[in-house]
DNA sequence: TAAAGACCTTAATCTACATTAAGGTTTATA
DNA sequence: TATAAACCTTAATGTAGATTAAGGTCTTTA
């Protein structure tokens, strides 16, 4: 069952009935991608909420000296929009692209209102799982403010547990906003 | 009237009804505070979510040196708690002080679950200031990760227009993670 | 209204991290 | 399977911003 994992996601928040299930997926598309595929282009309104059902994406963009900055990554069982673009219909700032060959879910803008509209309580789901981005951007910004690269690397491994091995030290450097030659002198010391 | 200005934030996003405001309104706690009070203490769950009618606050918590790290400021019209420990009741990291004698409202936890079981719509209007104040958030981490303290200060006087002379100095250093010696260099050269 | 405390400024010195460069390894593709 | 392209490492040098210190101003409160 190709949604079993996000409706398990969901049933921890909200009780749903056999139709509004129904309803629900009829809104939903899988997608397969692949590898350097992106998916969200910086300039384009951004109409999709993307769910990763297996695979790894990033979210990043170019500061103004044309060098990447990532700003997040999104694993398998984890939400990725650019909410600002997404919610209020703006163009986006950011790219998505694909890092591994994944397996997406996604649904659109249009749908998710009419979802809210059939079925109130999905309402309340995106407003949990805002809060719940709300409280991770909260500890981001904390340590961005208080931490050193050192610290902020063994931030980043407790939140993306065992991510470590699928991703290059470039991205992570690109994540941490250290360049990837201190990354490399950061492990070496441990 | 004293919830005018809450009330027409409000009804910017949602419709309500004459009954349905007056049980909102019995919700709510109208409180005179002055000065250099915390009304929240780090350490403990933070049980309100706070709106400024007027007056000035700043929300921070104290780093590993000791340091004060001004993490937001809330000015009239704005809301303020801490995300984290009000929605998941856990304790709280952050102080929230009163910067100027201020007026603020508060609503309690507690009371916010009855409004939702009671007025399903006010879930939406909660919906929508989080996903607010993630599109702020999310302009802080990649100004953070992307911006010189120089591009920082100019963007926090854009975020917060007309505060500046609300604020002293250290408190803006506090809040862009600089120094005050540097901050004040920084504003010498323009 | 005087004294203490908090704040701001300037300048010298220090440090975390960036940049550049060069050589070595792994991964992708003709 | 050879070659390019991307990646990682180490080391030298450069810089944004921290720290320390000292003197001046504004604010609070006894």
């Amino acid at each position: 069952m190709d949604y079993k994992l996000l409706l398990k996601n969901i049933q921890q928040f909200i009780e749903l009935k056999e139709e509004e299930i129904n309803y629900f997926i009829s809104l939903l598309r899988l997608k397969k991608v692949s590898r350097k595929e992106l998916i969200q282009h910086s300039g384009r309104i951004c109409n999709n909420y993307y769910y990763v059902r297996k695979g790894c994406l990033k979210k990043y963009y170019i500061n103004s000296e044309g060098k990447e900055r990532i700003f997040e990554f999104a694993v398998e069982n984890q939400w990725i929009t650019d909410q600002k673009s997404f919610w209020s219909q703006t163009s986006s700032i950011f790219n998505i692209e694909v890092i591994e060959d994944s397996e997406i879910i996604e649904i659109q803008r249009t749908d998710i209102e009419s979802l809210f509209t059939e079925v109130p309580k999905f309402e309340r789901y995106f407003r949990l799982i805002a809060n719940d981005l709300l409280f991770k951007q909260e500890r981001r910004i904390k340590q961005n403010l208080a931490c050193s690269a050192k610290e902020r690397y063994k931030d980043f491994l407790q939140d993306y547990p065992n991510i470590e091995p699928r991703l290059t030290q470039r991205q992570i450097a690109s994540y941490l906003a250290v360049s990837p030659e201190f990354l490399s002198s950061l492990r070496k010391n441990k």
